[in-house]
DNA sequence: TATTAGCAATCACAGGGTGTGAGTGCCAAT
DNA sequence: ATTGGCACTCACACCCTGTGATTGCTAATA
């Protein structure tokens, strides 16, 4: 077991080392922190540490770091989640103020994040499957070509195109437009399935290829819509973080772009616990073995939540970056949860 | 002047390096390829070339590399745009038959972009000012909060959030929805701020702050519609040729992201001379001065057209990148340009 | 038992010297 | 105009060494 002052001492390593970049000694610790004992004292502690694995050293006569294993212990019973200070506050504030369109919004508050953390950011689309249909609009694009617009009580909007065979006139368009929407609107995104297959038998022999391929569409825009998406900002600042990382950045960049893995972590996430959840280093397969990723559940409708987050070196300022994840989606839930008092 | 042997040496030394990464010697050039001459006449032409600053030594005793003036006259002059590979050609292929959404087409195709070139992928939306107002939805989010959904005959659409001042009822929304579409339904984009001034002026004093909130809205996003957004694909692709790069890639990342730099590039563009066109080095300001962007217009409605294109080192595949930009520019004109019929 | 001072041992790293080889530039010959 | 020959240059890789930082251990101490 260690003892009370060998975490202090691990705490102290940490600190530094996501400070300096450099390994930490003991004669630094010794010196610089009021710990009121010598050098050698230190050096028995952190020979306790290195033998349950929470520290390291990279050669024989340099300082120690951090292991994966001594930042978990660090992130669940060291890290104090600051108050934010009062740049970030008003940075935040200053978003708060303008309240644009969602994406826009989303785009706005994950760039904030990434400036925040100075790592790149992470935000999961909203999701709002229980979500009814509130209109369909149909619009003609040229005279083959027929754009679907579905919108929801969530407040997202989808917009499909369509190849019609035939030339089509505004009259039959209003009247396909007026028929579909009695027969959709109200239904929930989760029963739309089955009224679309409902909704091509309810027409004319004459006019059903038509409408299936409508149908076709709407149904895309209902699945694309349940595929979560991400936004993504600052990767820039993988690249400034580079040296953090043994192997190339490239694997993991890709892997940030290519969405999968992190929706996959994401979805994953057990949000019972704590507010703000780390995963760090090798608790995560693959690309992001030599990464940290914080994130954080948002309220993105009445009862789904969604996830936001940073993904950075495992050498970053934990504290800082939970505090400003932990506000972000405060702001967020604060944002986009409103919507519960429409359905309550 | 340079003979037109010396050139042929240019080209060789370019495709060399590009493949290599090497500086190419004169005697690997009189070894390799068919001159017919020996390697001290090479190097006379590689002085010529020199002297013209095509062609530069990195140090005394080393082969040559090509300069930026080097690779323009490369460019222009001596790449050959090549017929597509097969499986160039199968993988756009691909895209074309699967006609999903707007928003998820641009994505694919920058992504299959940015596969084609091994380097990062930019692709301007579509802008379409001449496009008028389709239809406006109004949509209650909560008691407190109103959604515009502003759609064109472009087949954009924008959505924005308006918060208000009383509780509203669903009858007073459909009233206010009716009324908006009948004063703005077919006005084009471009007489929208006027239109939208006299909308508020048509309704009763005290409806008018929730429809001066509105209008603003609609106006905002008018204005959103009109700034370009790029969609960005392959961010890695910069990782990994991060040692074309003398200085550190990050601030080029850094304005790939912030966009401004290359929408203010793109928009400069002329393109009535060539289909492809190409920014080389120190042709371009700031951050951008170590890279090469190869940039082709494609037909985004009737009359506007946008850009497509690759940035990446200046040592690049030119006459690859070249192709599969075209490429990419011409199946976009081809999907998208379509609706010139609709106002033909 | 916990702490400390002292000291030998280890090892990364930077600095300096050196040799090698690749490639050029130039000159005289063709 | 082209070529062979040769001296010259210079980056780079290699090795060697000294230095300094830091630890681990041991014996003394509170």
């Amino acid at each position: 077991m260690v003892s009370e002052r060998a975490l202090e001492v691990l705490k102290v390593i940490v600190q530094d080392y996501v400070d300096s970049k450099e390994p930490v000694a003991s004669k630094t610790i010794a010196d610089r922190h009021g710990f009121g004992v010598s050098a050698a004292t230190i050096r028995n502690d952190m020979a306790l540490l290195e033998e349950e694995e929470l520290i390291t050293a990279p050669h024989t006569s340099a300082g120690r770091v951090p292991t994966d294993k001594g930042y978990r212990v660090f992130v669940d019973q060291l890290a104090k989640i600051k108050p934010l200070s009062s740049s970030q506050r008003t940075g935040i504030e200053s978003f708060l103020s303008d309240s644009a369109d969602l994406d826009d919004t989303l785009g706005r508050t994950v760039r904030l994040l990434s400036q925040l953390t100075n790592q790149v950011a992470i935000l999961q689309y909203p999701v709002v499957s229980e979500a009814t249909v509130r209109h369909v609009e149909l619009l003609p694009l040229g005279a083959h070509k027929l754009m679907t617009v579905l919108i929801t009580t969530g407040g997202s909007v989808d917009q499909n195109i369509v190849e019609c065979p035939r030339e089509l006139d505004e009259g039959v368009v209003a009247e396909l437009r007026a028929h579909i929407n009695s027969k959709l609107v109200g239904v929930s995104l989760a029963d739309m399935p089955g009224k679309l297959v409902a909704l091509a038998d309810s027409v004319s022999e004459q006019r059903r290829p038509l409408v299936q391929a409508l149908a076709d569409a709407l149904a895309h825009a209902v699945e694309g819509h349940r595929t979560d998406r991400l936004v993504i900002a600052g990767a820039a600042n993988l690249v400034r973080t580079e040296h953090d990382f043994t192997s190339s950045v490239y694997p993991l960049l890709e892997a940030i772009e290519a969405q999968v893995t992190l929706l996959k972590l994401f979805t994953e996430m057990q949000w019972e616990t704590t507010e703000v959840q780390a995963r760090i280093g090798r608790e995560n397969q693959g690309p992001l073995s030599e990464a940290a990723i914080l994130a954080s559940a948002y309220q993105s409708g009445s009862e789904r939540t969604s996830t936001v987050g940073v993904v950075g070196p495992t050498r970053m300022d934990y504290s800082n970056n939970m505090t400003a994840v932990r506000a972000v989606a405060r702001y967020l839930s604060k944002l986009l949860g409103d919507d519960e008092k429409e359905r309550a």
